[in-house]
DNA sequence: GTGGTCTAGACCACC
DNA sequence: GTGGTCTAGACCACG
């Protein structure tokens, strides 16, 4: 199976960082679904164009975190979770994100309803594109 | 003049990092006055017990930002900054993490709807304390 | 003859190790008795659902402890050993857990009291169950 | 400082895993105190004559246990833990070894009394050494 | 075939 | 100086 992963190559973040970011949303979205085999570190680092160390990595960071599960000789699987685990997992993500957003503002002295403001404008202007 | 920097010393972000967005903010919202004569480096450092070398990143990098301005021999100094120009320096900092959050919700999937949800039941939380 | 071996999946531990351990117990507490056919590699592996591979292994490393035989296309028996020899088999086996229970309670500074004061305590907890 | 690690070559102990239980040990045991700052990767390395890698992973890993603290351009420090954390961390390293004695002893078929008879055993021949 | 460990060596970010 | 990331490539263990 083909995972969908983009590299951003100019990017600060560190490539491992980059491709756990996305399997761990494919996964936690469903997109990738639970029990499926990834591929083999080798085939996916030559897909990527990167080390097998660096992809080692990312499924053993993602396996720490439960979100798969590696048997040697076998592969590496996505992990069965229940549905109510995956919401909050994806809720905590995004938690964080707005932790600190809220930060961020009380940083710069703007108001909860500027705030909000800025966010509905933003996200006006994402929908435009 | 003591300026109130606090450092977590266990959080992962890089201590100029913490120093920078702390001083950057009490510049943009006026709690350190333009033209204000800022700590030496060495004073500053022995301050916030950490290395001269990071606080001379800071400075530089604020004064990359335009915000600081050094004088040989005398010191450095908050540049004069109009006013409008600080709000779009604020609402910029705000934005960016505006824009970070947008990437969190959409990478784990969550709608428009489901996001400012989060946010208000963030900020009703943060009001009750 | 079906063997009663169970798989944990969810156990790092490999594979043919947990087959070989419960199958060597079986075999040394008398509950696979001596003489007897084992299953071929081929509907172990079925029954199992694991790679004839592994049971190979296993069966192989069971040889080579002296535990079973091989005969060319007849199969795979469980050796006559006398009952002294099997006694001292199950003490050794015991004794390497004991060993390295020590080692364990060594490298932590827990000395024999405290040590033999901890067995008794999960004995105790595993009777009530 | 010199951490006090030994090494078995001819051990099929993983090289980190050995590094890992013994620093684990130095540090819960209170030999390596808390607040130290442990070697450079590069320095422990050179005197345990292996790759810098290998006891970066050591160094992470505890890490994640919460044992180890590090800070880029810094180094890494031992934590600060309190003596209850401690005490139960020790005990759950022992414990696990007692399951899997206890595990050890049931699949041979060993009564409570003859494991405990023989665990008294090993204990005083130890004692003699 | 799979993953697990380890090497030597490079370059970058931080203090 | 410190740790953080990444590379290429090797060898071993497991299925």
């Amino acid at each position: 199976m083909r995972i969908p992963v983009q590299i951003n190559e100019s990017s600060a973040e560190p490539l491992y960082h980059q491709i756990e970011t996305q399997l761990r949303s494919l996964i936690v979205t469903g997109q990738v679904a639970e029990g499926t085999l990834l591929p083999s570190i080798r085939e996916f680092a030559a897909d990527l164009k990167c080390s097998v160390i660096t992809i080692r990595r990312v499924y053993q960071d993602l396996e720490n975190e439960g979100l798969l599960r590696t048997r040697q000789g076998t592969g590496t699987f996505v992990t069965r979770v229940d549905t109510d685990d995956r919401e909050e997992y994806k809720k905590q993500i995004v938690l964080e994100a707005v932790r600190s957003l809220l930060d961020a503002a009380r940083s710069v002295g703007y108001s909860p309803e500027e705030l909000k403001a800025l966010v509905d404008e933003t996200l006006r202007k994402e929908e435009r594109k």
